[in-house]
DNA sequence: CTAGTTGCAAAGAGTTTGCAAGTTG
DNA sequence: CAACTTGCAAACTCTTTGCAACTAG
């Protein structure tokens, strides 16, 4: 179910290979992740009015459903701060996943790599038994404003 | 605002000490949480259910307004795995958090600690000029079933 | 007493879905 | 052209809120 994270016409083409059409609406989307800093996650909202700012045809409902869609797919994480509404990142690099720390003063939030954590998770995890697939690591902080 | 943990007549002091009043509503609800197998977690709808089969007088708002209460006086944590409901649970230890090892199986959850993730949170936080405030690691895995 | 709390029902926010019309391969 | 996808609006789920009645301290 997953894919390695590549360049955006490699992942066409083997979303393709699936048997997924590439609609317009579903290259924009991508487009807007591709072009997003590395590991800076969205929701399904924004998505939509990112595009329709940039007079592309979409709707709300094709928003939430090529999101939901690119998810199932492995292409992105849907990742979770307790807010309202739900994230998406691209998966870049499914070896090292980036984790967040985030203010709980100012909500801002900030991404960061540990490869001490990565370790650990992996060792933990068979000690437990199980077969690790994903990190996530929040760091709940204040930051010095 | 965080409150280190206690019994539960301790802390049922330092709540009315806040000028909070002690209904029986919030006192059945404070058992389940200290019945609770340390850091299992559940929801509203889930406190609101149990309660009603012990004929408890409670609703389903009181519920959610209780746990958003206790989670603001640093006496509940909410913490979510992406689930569609928040999950609450009672803080035990401020000073170690434990994490989350999720099956994206069967959807199990097992909690663990690390003083090694601790330590590397704390040296992360102050690298990146924060001061910490809480760590939630989830495990995303797969379980031997 | 009186400020805090409850229950109820209605309102909200975010997300999903049925269906007819439109497109992709 | 057949299967897939979209837009729209209605439906849903979880959570919050206004308000009048009630109650803990």
């Amino acid at each position: 179910m997953t894919l390695k994270t590549q360049t955006k016409s490699e992942l066409i083409t083997e979303l393709k290979a699936k048997g997924l059409r590439l609609t317009p609406q579903r290259e924009r989307v991508l487009d807007i992740f591709y072009d997003l800093p590395n590991g800076e996650h969205i929701s399904a909202e924004h998505v939509y009015t990112t595009l329709k700012q940039e007079k592309v045809d979409i709707s709300l409902a094709t928003s939430y459903r090529t999101l939901k869609l690119l998810a199932s797919h492995g292409v992105l994480r849907e990742v979770d701060f307790g807010e309202d509404t739900k994230q998406y990142e691209l998966i870049r690099d499914e070896d090292e996943p980036h984790h967040h720390l985030i203010c709980v003063d100012c909500h801002e939030t900030k991404e960061f790599e540990s490869s001490v954590i990565y370790a650990e998770a992996q060792r933990l995890c068979a000690a437990m038994g199980a077969e690790l697939v994903d990190v996530q690591v929040k760091l709940y902080a204040r930051c010095k404003k």
